[in-house]
DNA sequence: GTGGTCTAGACCACG
DNA sequence: GTGGTCTAGACCACT
């Protein structure tokens, strides 16, 4: 269900949440399903607990999920995401500064361009 | 020649080794051109002079700049930055984590290669 | 693990570096296995975090060991360096220094390659 | 007569302490020549007087070269260099730096050796 | 004046 | 617990 990467530098907690959102996105997870405990998904994929905690509160702050106590987590109902202008600039800077390393690499604009298609088609 | 946001969360030498990384690409800053010595940079953008090293260090890691010792940082030669197939899986990732983002903010694939479009052209 | 000379004006850091990958080189340590943790070897040499910390930080950028933050730091698998031109020529450079220094005490070329084979034997 | 590099990272008064030794080696430069004062040699070579004036000093100190005040300066007279045991220690440790590189980049003993022939040929 | 190195101590994010 | 970053201040070698 989910891949881990220790070398990528991303923190583990960010992988897992940025990996369910995925799941969701491509429908592999829908309103209602259950997630497992934060004690099975630490086991399942070899991370503390406490980690899997983490992401699990991320994905809840987010609300992509709601954990209803005593019952478990589930996949919360689609809710419209307004764009909020200050993670949307957040956004933009991560990319401006990924830009700038792949201008310095030679790649033109159509190819950051044809980059950036080809990784969110295979979103 | 430098400015700084303490909220982006982003380390400030990688500000400033980005920011001369741009200065450096949109012509700013040329072949041969001496930039401020670590401690008149450090003194104008208000950080201690070890982190302005730090940055200094790293653009001379990365052959932007060089630096002799007792007479002071010039911008280098430009070089082609060989591609680092590692170093561009990282930047894959990071692009991939911030699509994820819009995409869920109703972003489609137009809209992302449109707003890549604009940062880039904006380097 | 490390014993360091504060006599030969060679900095700390590349000192730690230098054995580091001596050990790495000769077995005594593995792909997988752990290093101290930065402030458990600055204790047992006697140095500052940050200094151990800069060592570290080389190794990694030279892909001797990996650091997974908040875990600790391990010797990464064994891969093929490729080889920096301008790192031979500025090797060969310092090597041309020390030559010059043994000839004028009357070293003939062949006690220079035997001094230089007795080094590289005891690698 | 003396060729600067300033990206080697060696310093100025040291290659040109370096370069003068080798002419004289060569033979280009014979006991009782006289060599460029201070400042014609800054002027030649395009430094300032006083780093030409620290290399001259350690040149004196090495009794390479004599100062006769009022005259000019020469080179010495050829006198046997006695083998310093710390000084050959402290060569033995910078090559051992540098037979590390080597050996890490995938040279064997032979290659090393057939590089040292090489730059001792050469010198 | 320059950059390079080191110390001492602090805060933070991550696991 | 881990490593990453930053501050404040010091000393050194080099130009």
């Amino acid at each position: 269900m989910i891949t881990l990467s220790y070398q990528s530098g991303q923190p583990i907690y960010e992988q897992i949440v940025e990996q369910i959102k995925i799941h969701v996105m491509k429908g592999y997870l829908k309103s209602g399903d259950v997630i497992p405990s934060v004690r099975k998904m630490a086991l399942e994929i070899g991370v503390t607990p406490n980690t899997v905690a983490k992401a699990y509160q991320e994905l809840e702050r987010q609300k992509v999920i709601v954990t209803i106590p005593g019952k478990g987590t589930f996949i919360a109902e689609k809710t419209k995401v307004s764009v909020d202008k200050d993670k949307l600039k957040k956004i933009e800077g991560i990319i401006k500064g990924q830009l700038v390393e792949l201008k310095l690499m030679g790649y033109s604009c159509e190819d950051a361009v044809k980059l950036v298609k080809k990784i969110y088609e295979n979103l």
